[in-house]
DNA sequence: ATGGTTGTTGAACAA
C-alpha cells in the first residue's frame, strides 16, 4: 500500500501535475496540502474517474487540505478539538486499518512574529489531539507538510538557516514531542543520509541548485514500523513547467 | 544585496 504527501501549491494551477503524477506513482492515497480552494469547487470528478474516494477540507485563497483515497473513508474529523482556527490546516479519516492525518502546519514567517507564536499554539493544541487519535487507533499515519525540518541533515544550509523560522529550536521540541507519542520518521527509518529535500523556494534556482528542506514528512506509528516497505521522495515534478515548491513524498507499507 | 518567485486576488499578502 502506497501513501503519499503533496503540497501542491494551489490545486487548480497544479491539477494537470497532480493526475499526471497519480497515473505514474499510482499511490492508493494522497494527502494534499494548499489546495487554496473552497471544499465545494474541488475537482472530485476528475479524481473520480481515476478511482478515487474524495474528502475536501478547503478555504478560499489559502490553506486547505485534502485525501484521495482508492477505498472509502470513515469517521472524518476537519478541525483540531477545542482550538478555534478560522484555517482549514487539518483532515482525518480512517481507510481500512488505518488512521491517516493529512496536516498543514503553519508555516510561521519569522520567529518572534504572532503567526510564530500561532505556530506554536498550534502545534500545541495538535500534540493534544493526536495523544487522543494514538490512544484510539494504533495504525496511525500522520502526514503532510510540517513547515520544520526536524534536524540539520535536512537543512541545505544549518548555519544560515541557524534558529530561523522551520529550524528554531521550540519548533523542533514540538516536533519532537509529536514523536514521543510513538510516531517515526519513515523517511529517517530507513535513510540516515542529510541533503535531501522535499522543498525549494522558487527564487534564485534554489531547486536546480538542490539548496532545500526536508519539510514534508509521513510519520507512522511503531505499530506499523514492521509493514515499512520503502520511503522516499519524488524530485520528478519538481523538474516539471510552473511546478509546484513541494515535491511528492511517500511511504509503501 | 531584507534581494529573488509563484499563486490568489486585484496591491497586498502568504509562502
Amino acid at each position: 500500500m502506497k501513501i503519499a504527501s503533496w503540497n501542491v501549491n494551489s490545486l487548480k494551477a497544479r491539477m494537470e501535475h497532480v493526475q499526471a503524477w497519480l497515473e505514474s506513482a499510482k499511490p492508493d492515497v494522497l494527502a494534499m496540502q494548499e489546495i487554496k480552494m473552497e471544499s465545494h469547487l474541488f475537482p472530485e470528478q476528475a479524481f473520480q474517474a481515476l478511482g478515487y474516494h474524495c474528502l475536501a477540507n478547503g478555504q478560499k485563497t489559502y490553506n486547505g487540505v485534502a485525501i484521495i483515497a482508492k477505498t472509502p473513508m470513515q469517521d472524518v474529523i476537519t478541525q483540531i478539538p477545542n482550538f478555534a482556527d478560522e484555517q482549514r490546516r487539518v483532515l482525518a479519516a480512517t481507510i481500512g486499518d488505518l488512521r491517516v492525518i493529512d496536516l498543514y502546519v503553519v508555516n510561521g514567517q519569522e520567529v518572534g512574529s504572532e503567526k510564530y507564536q500561532y505556530k506554536l499554539n498550534w502545534l500545541e493544541a495538535l500534540q493534544r489531539w493526536l495523544e487522543d487519535e494514538a490512544a484510539r487507533y494504533p495504525n496511525l499515519v500522520v502526514l503532510g507538510d510540517f513547515n520544520i525540518a526536524p534536524d540539520d541533515r535536512d537543512v541545505h544550509d544549518p548555519e544560515a538557516w541557524h534558529e530561523s523560522v522551520l529550524c528554531s529550536t521550540a519548533e523542533r521540541n514540538a516536533y519532537k514531542r509529536l514523536l514521543d507519542l510513538g510516531l517515526l520518521d519513515s523517511y529517517r527509518e530507513l535513510d540516515d543520509n542529510g541533503g535531501v529535500f522535499s522543498w525549494w523556494d522558487y527564487r534564485q534556482a534554489a531547486f536546480r541548485r538542490n539548496l532545500g528542506l526536508r519539510i514534508d514528512l509521513v510519520l507512522i506509528s511503531q505499530a506499523l514500523r514492521g509493514q515499512l516497505k520503502a520511503a522516499g521522495i519524488d524530485r520528478e515534478p519538481r523538474k516539471w513547467d510552473k511546478p509546484s515548491d513541494h515535491a511528492p513524498v511517500w511511504v509503501e507499507l
